[in-house]
DNA sequence: TCACCTTGTTAATGAGCGTTAACGCATTTC
DNA sequence: GAAATGCGTTAACGCTCATTAACAAGGTGA
């Protein structure tokens, strides 16, 4: 069987580096000799394990949106007849997690979308509209005043909240991961609140 | 005297185009001969205007925060002596009015700011800088009990939320400007609210 | 009328970069 | 032990693209 921490394997060492380098300058601001250099080899190298440059950003972003929907769809069925507002609240957990924990990915997540090819961006979006709908679905469940634009907008909009990490500071700037979170939580929940209001 | 609305003048005109440009596909994926063709001129003509591409977007960005700094304070001395709220709400507003108006280089202010000159990108830090710290004080001020950098957080997240707009939909698909300007700004207050609250 | 500045144009230059070619060397497989 | 395969290397190719050179034409002012 398989010891559960594996090595990582080349291909997970390069598409991590590169994550973190198309975050930090951009898709077409970082070269494949960067990539290469950062995981010890150099710059073609990767064709060995990539059939592109594209293709890695691909890969990160189509696992980057299948992740959230597949979180966030474990999430939903774990929690079958709880309160709506349990589920909301589980949701948004998730999210943090995964925005305090792969800042690069998320970063790369709404703003490379536009350099994939046709076939892989239409991928990626599904995934996403799916991810926004559950996110809905939820959200009007508790707020059932809420129409249904208005509370896609407010979706969007938390998100926006969520994934304003990554703006925040250098790494170690935060007061904590766990009051960091706590914060994000309570703001994100205020402002559901919000919108619900008449 | 100049009319109240003179026409575009060149500048303007490119400076306009390659915003929406840079937004659209990254200061990298746009090149010098597409900004030309959006204002009727080709390529290298914009050399006549700009010292180069570099030139384009640091006047963009540094115009951006600077706007953005400026149009605070103004609130700010207006709302001398009003309640609290009042002021916080002020400064909401006009976040709101600038991301819903200029969506563009609202994408850009966050997104390209490496591609600049360290000294370009020195002083729109800076001046960034100083827009935040400006919103802590209202924020502390009407939330005593919220720690400075909790407060910070809040601050940067609430600008995750209201800057989430551009990813919303095209152009038309909201459901009304002052529908979702109010929208925004019931969400901004209740995120303020929740991360002020023990 | 004649210089001159402004604002363009097209052609050339030169750097950067993704990708492919050609080759080397362990390690595994039969 | 020989062949194949996995995983690197460096060198070369070709394309894109920002920038510069060289030149043209319209308007303005002496």
């Amino acid at each position: 069987m398989a010891t559960r921490t594996d090595a990582p394997t080349r291909r997970e060492q390069i598409l991590k580096e590169a994550a973190r380098l198309f975050a930090e300058r951009g898709f077409h601001g970082v070269g494949v000799d960067e990539i290469g250099a950062a995981v010890g080899i150099s710059g073609p190298g990767l064709y060995r394990h990539f059939a592109g440059k594209d293709a890695m950003l691909a890969e990160l972003l189509v696992g980057i949106s299948g992740s959230l929907l597949t979180g966030a769809k474990q999430r939903l069925k774990e929690a079958d007849g709880v309160a709506p507002e349990a589920v909301l609240d589980s949701l948004i957990e998730g999210h943090i997690d995964f925005a305090l924990d792969d800042r690069p990915l998320i970063t790369l997540h709404d703003r490379e979308l536009d350099r994939l090819r046709d076939t892989d961006r239409k991928l990626v979006r599904q995934l996403q509209r799916q991810y926004v709908e559950l996110w809905v679905e939820v959200v009007r469940r508790l707020y059932p005043e809420l129409a249904e634009p208005a509370a896609r907008s407010a979706v969007h909009s938390v998100f926006g909240l969520l994934n304003s990490t990554p703006h925040l500071a250098r790494p170690g700037a935060l007061p904590g991961r766990a009051t960091t979170a706590a914060l994000l939580h309570r703001m994100a929940r205020g402002a559901f609140e919000a919108a619900g209001a008449r």
